[in-house]
RNA sequence: GCGCCCGUAGCUCAGUGGAUAGAGCGCCAGGUUGCGGACCUGGAGGUCGUGGGUUCGAGUCCCGCCGGGCGCGCCA
């Protein structure tokens, strides 16, 4: 098998591992027909060992029946035969006990892989996918009775990089916001609105913040009059136009925080358009409804959930519940034509996962094609007291006011560099004071520093080196024995691994990591090695195809963060 | 009560069953006769909540316990 060059060299040298050890099966004969143990390629946390480590010998000792030395030694006598070609992205397996394979790579391999960033640098950090898919990912979804808070922030990061990390690993993605224009809530903020505009009390429930009495102020007289007409609800007319008003403030904060969406969805259109009653239809189709108490109830149990749901109430109008209408809803996408669909949930909705994945079975789709990925609360805290949060009273700091602090770079790298499973306090006043000190800055300052040197040398005249330059291969190798360079280089070609990892393990904070590291071995190099010097033409232009690579780098691990890469600052 | 998530350095967090458990911030001590000092080098700091188990090997997998969060509506 010859490694593809355009992988990520992670998988090139699996592939060369797991073709060694197929060649080492002549000396290995297997006790059984056939042996399938995937061949991990890991980093060694000592990076003296090596750029690479698979423990592919020690896991192979128990099925092969045979000492893992004896097995890493006969995969690496493999290896070592085919090192010597030029294609091979390895120069060297060295075997430590108790089995490890330690694998150097190859400076040729290094070289071509730099180089390759400078021929089509927007390519660089996306990968083909082995299954490429369409998905479909839907995210924040907050109800138009409000502009966003500060507790819509996690779910808005975490799906939009989600979707930039898929987009690189070579999927199809759509993002996709849904919104509940139907509820009482809606009824409610116009009733809200009608009250503040005529002088009147509010109602008990109603909404307080300030943006419903900015609404008030603005409601169009035309849009009052029409709702006062007889045969309307002026709370249901009014509430029509103040959540879509609210629902463009939401896009338009969502589009200042860089996530742009590409569906949005109502849910009154769900049941306009009957996908409602056809999905209830099919359930009972199925065979997996029944009646109880007058209510129509879904046998979710049949698929793992804990109890059955109702699906019509039993009020005179049998009306869908709102679980019914995300039932109608998952049709509706699948009809679209994803093969996958992803929902961002904050943990709070994990009781939700098993019935909406329960009809999803019943209604023919197989459980992994619904994915339901839950975000940890985050506690916001000031002066060490927890903010309370509600939209009902106007009691809530908005999304807009935190980024107006902290700006959107640094809460990106914020919700980026956590986990989504994990929980975080979030003290408003300590991230404003960090702000100065957030890594983000640090790796903004390595790529404007960068842009600082590539302008410099271009005002001495000393050319970088053009991606067709056929002398670039042969200039990289040139300098690549160099320590700093040698550091620098190993930095760089990670990016696509990286992208791979964060899109199988659907997390990020390996990219922040990981852009982290790349400006410590940039600011490295750059203490180092000078990269203008006109006395050394060759080594000046070697060095400074590294930093543009670099620089290239730099910003597609950005940009897959959302985060700008500034020439300066 | 039942279910799900979490517990790792002073703080905020990483750690796909592998080698000596890491990073940032904070703290301590150093570093500019040259391309941006928002930088660099070194150091201190850990019973990985706890007790068992599986494994050649456990922070990671399984079970119990302790502590924290969330959920258990014909609401949305």
């Amino acid at each position: 098998m010859t490694p593809d060059a355009t992988a990520s060299l992670r998988t090139q040298v699996r592939q060369a591992i797991q073709s060694a050890w197929q060649s080492a099966q002549v000396d290995l004969p297997a006790p059984v027909d056939a042996i399938d143990v995937p061949v991990d390629i890991e980093r060694p946390a000592d990076t003296t060992r090596g750029d690479f480590a698979s423990t592919i010998a020690l896991k192979l000792a128990k099925p092969y029946r045979r000492a893992p030395l004896q097995i890493a030694q006969a995969i690496a006598a493999h290896v070592a035969t085919t090192a010597t070609d030029p294609a091979s992205p390895i120069a060297a397996v060295e075997v430590a006990p108790p089995g490890f394979l330690n694998i150097r790579l190859a400076d040729g391999a290094l070289a071509a892989n730099a180089a390759r960033i400078l021929r089509d640098p927007a390519a660089w950090g996306h990968v083909a996918a082995e299954h490429p898919e369409h998905i479909n990912v839907e995210f924040v979804s907050a109800n138009p009775t409000g502009p966003l808070h500060i507790g819509n922030a996690r779910g808005a990061f975490t799906g939009d990089l989600l979707c930039r990390v898929l987009t690189a690993a070579g999927h199809k993605v759509e993002r996709e916001y849904y919104f509940n224009d139907f509820g009482s809530q809606v009824k409610n903020l116009g009733a809200s609105v009608v009250a503040i505009r005529e002088g009147c009390e509010l109602p008990e429930d109603g909404y307080h913040g300030d943006y419903v009495y900015d609404m008030a102020r603005e409601l169009p007289a035309e849009i009052l009059d029409e709702a006062r007409k007889p045969g309307e609800d002026p709370a249901w007319a009014v509430g029509r136009w103040a959540s879509e008003k609210v629902r463009s403030g939401i896009e338009a904060s969502l589009d200042h925080l860089g996530c742009h969406f590409d569906v949005w969805r109502s849910e009154s259109t769900l049941h306009n358009d009957g996908w409602v009653t056809r999905a209830v239809e099919r359930l009972r189709a199925a065979g997996d409804v029944y009646e109880e108490d007058g209510a129509v109830v879904f046998r979710s149990t049949k698929y793992g959930d804990d109890k059955d749901r109702v699906i019509l109430r039993s009020t005179g109008d049998a009306a869908p519940t709102y679980f019914a209408a995300d039932i109608g809803y998952v049709v509706e996408k699948f009809s679209r034509g994803y093969g996958r669909i992803v929902f961002i949930w904050g943990e709070d909705h994990h009781g939700y996962v098993a019935r909406v994945k329960a009809a999803a079975q019943s209604l023919g789709f197989e459980g992994d094609r619904v994915q339901m990925i839950l975000t940890a609360w985050v506690r916001f805290v000031r002066d060490g007291k927890e903010v309370p949060m509600s939209k009902r009273t106007g009691e809530f700091i908005t999304l807009d006011e935190l980024l107006g602090e902290i700006g959107v770079d640094a809460a990106r790298w914020f919700f980026a560099s956590r986990a989504a499973s994990s929980g975080i306090d979030f003290d408003i006043e300590l991230a404003k004071k960090q702000s100065n000190e957030n890594p983000v800055y640090y790796v903004q300052y390595a790529y404007a520093r960068i842009a600082s040197i590539l302008r410099k040398a271009a005002e001495a005249g000393i050319a970088t080196p053009k991606a067709d330059d056929p002398r670039l291969v042969g200039l990289l190798t040139g300098i690549l024995p160099g320590a700093p360079e040698a550091q620098l280089v190993r930095q760089i070609v990670r990016l696509p691994e990286v992208v791979e990892e964060a899109a199988a393990s659907e997390e990020t904070h390996g990219i922040t990591t990981y852009a982290t590291e790349l400006a410590t071995a940039f600011h490295a190099f750059y203490r180092d090695a000078r990269v203008i010097e006109e006395a050394e033409p060759d080594r000046s232009a070697a060095r400074l195809a590294l930093v543009a690579a670099t620089k290239t780098t730099l910003a597609n691990a950005l940009g897959l963060l959302g985060i700008s890469a500034p020439e300066s600052m």
